[in-house]
DNA sequence: AAAAAAG
């Protein structure tokens, strides 16, 4: 009964002396929130919601359970259902409520704020989970529960960690039972956390052996690898990562390309545990002989359908498979993403072993906290329109009191520079982010985007997964992205927190092979699809090879592609325990009693139109470009066929 | 065809 109970608990009682609790600087926040990348439920201003999303025709069975008896090594299943009618909306004023709450003040003067007791921990609950595998450690429900060990569980508290995400509920005990975990769940879920926590975890329980260091004059041996597929995103997971090792013996560090090398292995020298790294900085490093993954225990792919595409597999394939790391079963193997095509989980299972495939989303996932539009936009129109949109959210203001962020992508990293050229002759801030910048300038980008003091950053695809940025309001596709789960990630930059959110897209005829997965996932999130654009879908569709980029059916999780490669040898009965617990767990018993009240009685409502407000643009914006779009898709049909190849 | 990741 350590701290989660109290901190409900005492909130109602105003007044009442706020307990001393010593936050570290690293886990403070200029905008009073102290807690990382997760999700605290009680006062958390990052937690949007799920992405991973179960796939269509799960709503049958209520739920499916394990094999009677639970016999060792069997391969068993479980699911939970959620309502068809839990509403998304109510959600989503739950996580607001959790938002706004946490943004008053948080903890360091009085954590009995946040009125924890009026959030509705249920919303958390709401969620789809899936678990294969044979022999699945059951969730747990608290941190206490996990029993980290009191330096990490004080350091868990000092995040403000309240209670456990799902995903976190779920993939800890798997994690810290040592099992092999392929996972999916949405940026920002709290993903991070779930892999970081069970490393730091297990290196300290392990017993740190500083003399391993020095087992090899020349290496440092650590013990747990994470690998990011972008710089900015290996920093995120470092920091997130020390938060945990605060105090402990453990020691994180991280290596990336684009910064001093010497000085990155001299910091390695001093002893590391927890590496965080991007793939080439890694192989250099090791093949210099800096650094050696002999003693590999723990090793994460973080984004890991990222990593194992095409661009990345070779070089991933190499650290795991060619250089001195121990082979699957002689460590343990984590894979986390938002999206988790069927070929690339395929791919994956090389480097796992008896691994256990876990879904968590919600029916209607984070996408529906965002507000999506789609235009469509020549290529020629693409700037005035975009300086159409900024100049209205300008002339609109902010989002509540913080300057609210926009973030547009674009498909190459030259036209990075020249819209960010193009807006800054325009009279607005903006800074654009891509690969070719060198490394400073990329960090001074985020950095000034991240603080608001630019509030417009043009950005390639580099910035597209995993980024925690708070306060992004809305995400323009400015150029639409290939594939669908691109898109997925990129306007998961928003919505986030439980905040809604706005993506704005500008599509023509080059965006033709993109049209019939858009339509998909925008019905799915019950956003409103022109009807020009579905027209494109149904032509796209017919006979063409476009579907190249569709993953829909595989993707979103809820999908272990073993169940469906042998389904007969793998499923086995459904039995009512275990589907019990979980459904005992996740399910309504909790439901009821926590409904918090009315958005309107915390005047959400209003704080909901003072942010369609802000972007009342959208109306005058959509409404023009939706009456020419199906005009200039007609007139510009033949070439559309002609350009629209996959 | 593009982005990312080594220098």
């Amino acid at each position: 009964m350590a701290w989660t109970e109290p901190l409900a608990e005492s909130a109602p009682r105003p007044g009442r002396p706020s307990r001393p609790f010593y936050y570290p600087p690293h886990v403070r926040r200029d905008d009073g929130y102290l807690g990382p990348g997760a999700e605290p439920a009680q006062s958390h201003p990052r937690f949007g919601t799920f992405d991973a999303r179960p796939a269509r025709g799960r709503g049958r069975g209520r739920s499916r359970g394990r094999g009677g008896g639970g016999g060792g090594g069997r391969f068993t299943g479980r699911r939970v259902e959620v309502p068809r009618d839990a509403s998304p909306q109510q959600d989503f004023n739950e996580f607001d409520l959790a938002t706004k709450l946490g943004d008053l003040d948080v903890v360091v003067e009085g954590s009995d704020d946040a009125g924890g007791e009026a959030i509705n921990f249920a919303a958390y609950e709401n969620v789809p989970v899936e678990a294969s595998g044979s022999d699945v450690p059951p969730p747990a429900s608290t941190f206490e529960e996990i029993d980290l060990g009191d330096a990490l569980s004080l350091n868990v508290r000092r995040c403000n960690y309240a209670k456990p995400t799902p995903i976190q509920r779920h993939a800890i005990p798997i994690a810290v039972a040592g099992r092999d975990l392929m996972a999916c769940a949405q940026t920002g879920s709290g993903k991070t956390a779930a892999f970081c926590l069970p490393m730091v975890f297990g290196v300290l329980h392990d017993g740190v052996k500083r003399e391993k260091h020095l087992s090899s004059r020349r290496s440092v041996c650590p013990s747990g690898l994470v690998l990011s597929p972008t710089r900015e995103l290996a920093c995120q997971i470092y920091e997130e990562a020390k938060k945990f090792a605060y105090q402990t013996v453990v020691k994180v560090a991280v290596a990336y390309g684009g910064a001093p090398f010497g000085q990155q292995v001299r910091t390695l020298e001093k002893g590391v545990d927890i590496l965080v790294a991007t793939p080439g900085r890694l192989v250099d490093m090791i093949e210099r002989e800096k650094v050696s993954l002999r003693r590999i225990k723990y090793f994460t792919l973080d984004e890991a359908d990222r990593m194992l595409d095409m661009g990345f597999e070779p070089q991933i394939r190499k650290i795991v498979e060619w250089m001195d790391m121990p082979p699957p079963g002689a460590r343990q193997t984590m894979l986390f993403s938002a999206t988790f095509p069927d070929d690339i989980q395929r791919l994956a299972s090389d480097f796992l072993s008896d691994y256990i495939f876990l879904a968590v989303g919600r029916v209607g996932s984070s996408t529906d906290l965002i507000t999506q539009k789609v235009e469509f936009v020549d290529d020629k129109d693409k700037r005035s329109n975009l300086v159409d949109i900024l100049r209205s959210q300008a002339k609109n203001g902010c989002l509540g009191s913080k300057q609210a962020l926009t973030l547009v992508f674009v498909e190459t990293k030259r036209g990075a520079d020249d819209l960010e050229n193009w807006l800054l002759r325009s009279g607005f801030s903006a800074i654009a982010i891509h690969g070719d910048k060198v490394q400073m300038e990329r960090e001074r980008a985020l950095r000034s985007f991240r603080s608001g003091a630019i509030p417009i950053m043009v950005a390639t695809d580099v910035a597209s997964r995993g980024l925690d940025i708070p306060h992004v309001a809305h995400v323009i596709n400015y150029d639409l992205p290939k594939s669908i789960d691109d898109y997925v990630h990129r306007i998961g930059r928003t919505g986030r927190a439980g905040k809604s959110g706005f993506a704005t897209a500008f599509f023509n005829g080059k965006n033709l092979s993109l049209a019939t997965a858009l339509v998909q996932l925008m019905q799915e999130a019950n956003q409103q699809v022109p009807s020009w654009l579905s027209e494109c879908a149904k032509e796209s569709c017919n006979g063409s090879p476009g579907l190249a980029w569709n993953r829909r059916a595989s993707r979103f999780g809820g999908n272990d592609f073993r169940r469906r490669g042998a389904k007969s040898s793998y499923r086995s009965s459904s039995s009512s325990s275990s589907s019990y617990r979980d459904a005992h767990a996740y399910g309504s018993s909790e439901d009821c009693y926590a409904r918090p009240p009315s958005a309107d009685v915390y005047g959400y409502a209003a704080a909901d139109s003072h942010l369609s407000a802000s972007h009342g643009y959208y109306d005058a914006a959509n409404n023009s470009s939706h009456a020419d779009g199906p005009d200039r898709y007609g007139t510009s049909h033949g070439s559309i066929g002609a350009s629209g190849w996959e």
